[in-house]
RNA sequence: GGGCAUGUGGUGAAAUUGGUAUACACGCAAGAUUUAGGAUCUUGUGCCUCACGGCGUGCGGGUUCGAGUCCCGCCUUGCCCACCA
């Protein structure tokens, strides 16, 4: 042992010598005291950042500490392989996107094992493989045979950059969320997943997800977004010229159907299926058509800006509202969405956006809700009243609280057949086809004789063709492979042809999670006893980013293959960890970024682990601050997490002798001197609050800065040779719990350090110290001492001493007497152990 | 516009139920040791004040013996949702 810590020799050693005796390989069967803890696995860009470090190295901080604790951990890691970015490489270089994605597989498992981050790569999966894309495929078709994957045409969202189509949560603001080129709408046909079919326990079942954060939680709520409401059939006026309309009314949707009499018009989206027959050779077709047109040519962007001034135009229909058999007109607006039934009921009286589409177009203005006041008068306001009230004007409802009217309304509208109480959801059906070379080919096949058929089971996995070029075009990259295209009916075997678009990748990384338990049984996608044993997993941890798609999905899969029959379990993950993104000032503008190459605040963990070696950068990226927020970079920082792994190496090194003869410590602390007995106790002290911190909320960061007071406290004691062997033996156990405490963050320096002190077995069978309560004991208590809340001085008294001593002690003392000079004591407060309040005056 | 966060030294930040604000670290300053050091060790470091003392957790109120923490009203920054009827 040398005095200088020797990083570079001992990290790659202790790495190695993990592998070779396989210390983080799971035995599937023995299911006692499991412990699943899931990284989110990466998508193979090229190399890893410091930033994506923390999810990997919390990770493996968590795994340590519950392998320390006992725990049967599973620990796996896998490759979210497919994916646009490959496939846009391999147009520019030429390079097969199958080639580079498992080069940088490669690079990327070295940088992990640099890290000191032990997965169970018996189990790796790698979804852009066929090994996994058959099972990915083999799930389609079950979802397929029971109705939850479909085809439809639709207009869909459109990126004419990446050419190809995105799914409602890849665009951002009617933006690409890849290239940030504008979106527009597209008709194609495409294959959807009826994810709408589960919004319900989508939504219900958060409620019993207790080990996520609330926030994503609620993001989920809002995305789902459930609306309770009525939908009421208003009947159409017949047409003057005697034309038939193919439809006798406009049904609308509304929360507030409390407010119904109060409806003096009616509005439709421009994209109303019906309104081009609606007003079909009417005289305001051609100024409505020109202002469907005009719509249309709005972005996304535009269309949901709060500045955007509402138009509309008048349709020349009524209809009739059926609670007070009023005729209203009928408009089309462009502020009304193709959401419910993509008309609304206008109640400009209480409605913010009718109220500013009434003053525009001079519409009429009717009050239906009065506040409780009675105050309210149509010609004193400037504003829509939105808030609640009682029922006006409303024939049988007038002077119903405006809630209960609700329910009231909806069973009259359900009772006189023209609506019903229903239900809305935000959520859209998943759009999972995608006109890309580089995914998994959709195994379906389409015969002029059978129509769509699945491919059978035992035809997959239909292997992605390696003769394409990848060129977009807008069209699958796999149409121009004829031997690809080619194929006959599983039905009728006459010839057909292949479904060429290719899957989502977030359908990938719905279920690997399950996979992981079989990654190399080709017999089947699930081994159903072992994710039974081992799901739900009980750690899942990765970046807020995914709180909603990815999560969303993967829920909705897993609930999917449970109705299969396949797993016991409907919820995959018991409890979620979302560390928060590392960020680093741009050197271009000087402001804070995630870290990105176009920002040029990316920090390789490269140099950082040869300068200061794997431990620091883990220790450092723990100590930056709490995990679950965002977090500054900072390069000078580092340099103290190094330091104080290097001063815990000297003083083993200092005290080598010492430290492997010195005995065990007697707990009894009566036994102790001064000296001693306070280190013992602030050892103990620091274990229970680390364990705290482990247990808790993941807060290494203030467990790191435990371990560092200890160790100041360890620093306090002087001990040598001649000193006592209660004194030798209590250095002993602080040193050595310093290195047990310390090593699911600084693995590599805790083993070298644990050999170096005697222990054969390596630090991962070491027990994770227990607190020994009798040495937290205190004879003496020290107490802050306070006149009129303000700290005056501090009273040292007996653990054993009662509230009355301990007030008699505090009012005899000089800072009291000296700040309550002339006044009256009125009260005075004991907290125990912490402070003496006297109020005075 | 709605929802959820957030605001504490020069910096990252800490503070079980309301109970001694600024632990721990970075940075900075001074010193020791050293041929030298970006190594190591010691000391200091919220603001005002010579001092006594006063003031200090975004701003303004409130509750309390006592408020970073609770309540009310603002403001900042960030995230999510957003013409959802």
């Amino acid at each position: 042992m040398n005095e200088k810590y020797p990083f570079s020799e001992i990290e790659p050693k202790w790495q190695k010598h993990w592998t070779d005796n396989g210390l983080f390989k799971t035995d599937l069967s023995a299911t006692a005291q499991k412990y699943y803890c899931l990284m989110m696995f990466p998508y193979p860009s090229g190399k890893l950042h410091v930033g994506h470090g923390r999810n990997y190295i919390i990770g493996d901080a968590v795994v340590r500490y519950k392998k320390m604790r006992g725990h049967n951990v599973l620990s796996p890691m896998g490759w979210d392989a497919f994916g646009l970015p490959a496939e846009n490489a391999a147009i520019k270089t030429g390079t097969p996107p199958r080639e580079s994605t498992l080069k940088n597989i490669v690079v990327m498992k070295e940088q992990l094992a640099a890290w000191g981050c032990c997965y169970d790569w018996d189990k790796e999966v790698t979804s852009c493989e066929p090994e996994y894309y058959k099972w990915t495929q083999w799930l389609f078709i079950q979802l397929f045979n029971r109705g939850l994957a479909y085809k439809k045409k639709s207009n869909v969202n459109w990126c004419p950059d990446c050419a190809t189509v995105l799914a409602n949560e890849q665009v951002v603001d009617g933006l690409c969320d890849r290239c940030d080129s504008t979106v527009i709408q597209k008709a194609l046909e495409q294959w959807f997943f009826k994810i709408t079919d589960y919004a319900q326990r989508l939504l219900d079942d958060l409620d019993k997800l207790e080990g996520w954060p609330e926030r994503v939680k609620t993001m989920q709520r809002n995305w789902i977004g459930r609306s309770e409401g009525a939908e009421i059939d208003f009947k159409l006026v017949p047409r003057a010229d005697g034309v038939k309309d193919s439809t006798d009314k406009v049904a609308c949707f509304t929360t507030r159907v409390d407010t119904i009499y109060g409806c003096t018009y009616m509005t439709v989206a421009p994209e109303y299926p019906q309104l081009k027959e609606l007003i079909a050779g009417l005289p305001q077709e051609a100024e409505v058509l020109k202002f469907i047109t005009d719509s249309a040519k709005l972005t996304n962007l535009d269309r949901e800006s709060d500045a955007l001034e509402k138009k509309g135009v008048f349709t020349g229909r009524y209809v009739i509202n059926p609670f007070n058999g009023t005729q209203v007109p009928l408009w089309v607006g462009d502020y009304v969405l193709m959401y419910g039934t993509g008309a609304v009921m206008a109640v400009p009286a209480h409605d913010t956006r009718d109220w500013a589409f009434a003053k525009k177009y001079n519409l009429p203005i009717k009050l239906s809700i009065q506040n409780l006041e009675g105050s309210l008068v149509l010609s004193a306001m400037d504003n829509a009243y939105t808030e609640d009230g009682v029922c006006c004007d409303s024939a049988e409802f007038i002077g119903m609280d405006n809630r209960e009217a609700i329910a009231a309304m909806v069973k009259y509208a359900e009772a006189k057949k023209f609506g019903k109480g229903t239900i809305n959801f935000r959520l859209r059906d998943w759009l999972i086809s995608r006109q890309r070379y580089w995914g998994a080919p959709i195994p379906i096949i389409y015969c002029d004789r059978c129509g769509t058929v699945p491919v059978n089971d035992d035809e997959l996995p239909v292997l992605l063709p390696t003769d394409v070029e990848f060129k977009p075009t807008g069209e699958s990259p796999l149409k121009r492979s004829d031997a690809f295209m080619n194929c006959s009916c599983p039905k009728c075997g006459d010839p057909a042809r292949r479904e060429s678009d290719t899957m989502d990748t977030f359908v990938d990384s719905s279920w690997y999670f399950l996979r992981y338990l079989s990654a190399k049984d080709s017999t089947q996608a699930i081994d159903t006893a072992a994710a039974n044993n081992w799901l739900p997993v009980d750690q899942y941890i990765g970046g807020i980013e995914h709180a909603i798609l990815h999560l969303l999905y993967a829920r909705f899969f897993t609930k999917v293959i449970h109705d299969l029959g396949l797993i016991s379990f409907d919820e995959p993950f018991a409890k979620l960890f979302t560390q928060g993104m590392i960020c680093k000032k741009s050197d271009i503008d000087g402001k804070l970024y995630k870290m990105s190459k176009s920002k040029g605040n990316v920090v390789s963990p490269n140099e950082l682990i040869e300068n200061y070696g794997a431990d620091t950068v883990r220790l450092y990226t723990l100590f930056i601050g709490p995990p679950e927020k965002e977090a500054e970079w900072n390069d000078a920082a580092v340099e103290g997490s190094f330091r104080f792994l290097g001063r815990i190496w000297r003083r083993v090194w200092q005290h080598r002798d010492l430290l492997r003869t010195a005995g065990i410590p007697a707990c009894d602390i009566t036994a102790m001197e001064k000296p001693e007995r306070d280190l013992y106790r602030k050892l103990n002290e620091s274990v229970k609050k680390i364990t705290h911190d482990l247990d808790g909320a993941f807060h290494f960061h203030t467990a790191i800065s435990t371990i560092m007071e200890l160790m100041n406290a360890i620093d306090e004691v002087k001990v040598d040779a001649a000193s006592s062997e209660q004194v030798k033996a209590v250095y002993r156990d602080a040193i050595e719990k310093v290195i047990v405490l310390i090593s699911p963050f600084a693995p590599h320096i805790a083993e070298e350090l644990w050999k170096e002190l005697g222990h054969t077995g390596g630090i991962l069978s070491a027990q994770w110290p227990e607190v020994v309560e009798a040495a937290l004991h205190r004879d003496e208590i020290q107490m802050a001492l306070q006149v009129n809340g303000k700290v005056r001085g501090q009273l040292v008294v007996p653990s054993t001493a009662t509230k009355e001593e301990i007030e008699a002690l505090a009012i005899a003392d000089e800072a009291v007497l000296k700040w309550s000079e002339g006044k009256a004591i009125k009260k005075i407060i004991v907290v125990p152990g912490r402070l003496v309040n006297v109020a005075v005056g």
